[in-house]
DNA sequence: CTACAACCTCAACATAAGTTTAGGTCAAGA
DNA sequence: TCTTGACCTAAACTTATGTTGAGGTTGTAG
C-alpha cells in the first residue's frame, strides 16, 4: 500500500479536503507531489491526523499541536518513545483540565443551594473568597495562557 | 448605592470596558443613559458579568449564554428559582465535559502503553473500535453542536 | 476657565480553525 | 475525444470574542 491521495485521506480520516490543506500550512502535516503535483501522503500522515483531532478534543490549539510535532525527531522517525511523551504530556494537560472542571462543579452545587440571589452568599459569583488571590474579578480559573 | 458607570462595573467585574461595551452590543447586559449619554449599570450587571465569566469558564458560548438570560423573566426580575434553573443545567452540562474528558483520559492511558506505533493497537488512535459507529474517522466525541 | 480623565461611537484589526468560491489542471472511462 | 470527478492555488469569507484606534463629548478638580 503505497501513498494515499488526499481526498483517500479526508474519507479515512474524517475530516475534510480543505481541514487537511489547512493543516499542511500549519506545519501539521506533510506530502510529497506526483508528476502532476497531486499531494501523496504517507500512512503517518493519517495517525497524525488522528492524533490532531484527539488533542483538539483535548482542548489543544492547533499551534500547540505543531510544536509537539516539530519537537520529534525525524518525520517518519518518532519512535515509540516519542509518541509515549507526548501522550504523556496530553494526559497531565487532561488530568489538570477535569480537576478544574471538578472544583467548578463543586461550587456550581453551592451556588444552586444560594440560587444565586446573593453575591454576598454565592461562592461561585463572589471572587471575595480565598480563590480569587491571583486577579481581579472572578478569576477562578484560566486556561492555556502560556 | 445607585447604579455605576462602566469604568467602575469593569474594575469590579474584572472584565474591560471593551468587554461590557462588547455584553451590551450582544444583549448580555443592559444600561440606561445619563443626560450626557453615559451608561449607568445597575447591581444585576454585576451578577451578569459574573456569571458570564463563570459559564465561560465552563466553556459556553456567549451566544448559549446570552439564550439563558433571555429565557429568565423580565430583565431584574429573575427569581432564586429561575437562577437555580440556571445553574443545574449548567452543572447537567459540566458532568457531561467531565465524562467525556475522563473517557478520553482513560484512552490516552491505553495510548500511553502502546507508543501509539501501530494504528491497530492503538484504542484512541484506531476508529475502528465500537465507539466509531457514529461517523467518518476518530469521531470520539462532538461537544455542543445543538 | 482650563485640563484631564472618563466616557461616547464607529470601524478596523486580531486569532483560531477552518470553509467557500473562483478559476484552472489532471486522470480515467464512454 | 469528450466529459467528469478529483485535484490544484489563492483569496475571501465565517464565527467567536474581544481589542485598538480615531475622533468627539462629559464631568470634575483646580
Amino acid at each position: 500500500m503505497p501513498d494515499i491521495a488526499i481526498g483517500e485521506l479526508a474519507a479515512r480520516s474524517g475530516v475534510s479536503v480543505s481541514a487537511i490543506h489547512f493543516y499542511e500550512r500549519k506545519g501539521l502535516v506533510e506530502s510529497r507531489r506526483t508528476a502532476g503535483n497531486q499531494r501523496r501522503f504517507a500512512r503517518e500522515a493519517l495517525r497524525r491526523i488522528a492524533i490532531i483531532r484527539m488533542a483538539q478534543q483535548l482542548g489543544i490549539p492547533l499551534a500547540d499541536i505543531a510544536r509537539m510535532f516539530a519537537a520529534l525527531p525525524e518525520p517518519g522517525r518518532a519512535t515509540r518513545r516519542d509518541w509515549q511523551a507526548m501522550s504523556r504530556r496530553w494526559a497531565a494537560d487532561l488530568d489538570r483540565r477535569i480537576a478544574l472542571l471538578q472544583s467548578l462543579r463543586g461550587h456550581l452545587d453551592d451556588c444552586i443551594g444560594c440560587g444565586c440571589l446573593s453575591l454576598a452568599r454565592c461562592n461561585l459569583l463572589n471572587p471575595k473568597d480565598a480563590l480569587s488571590a491571583s486577579g481581579t474579578g472572578p478569576v477562578r480559573l484560566r486556561q492555556r495562557n502560556g
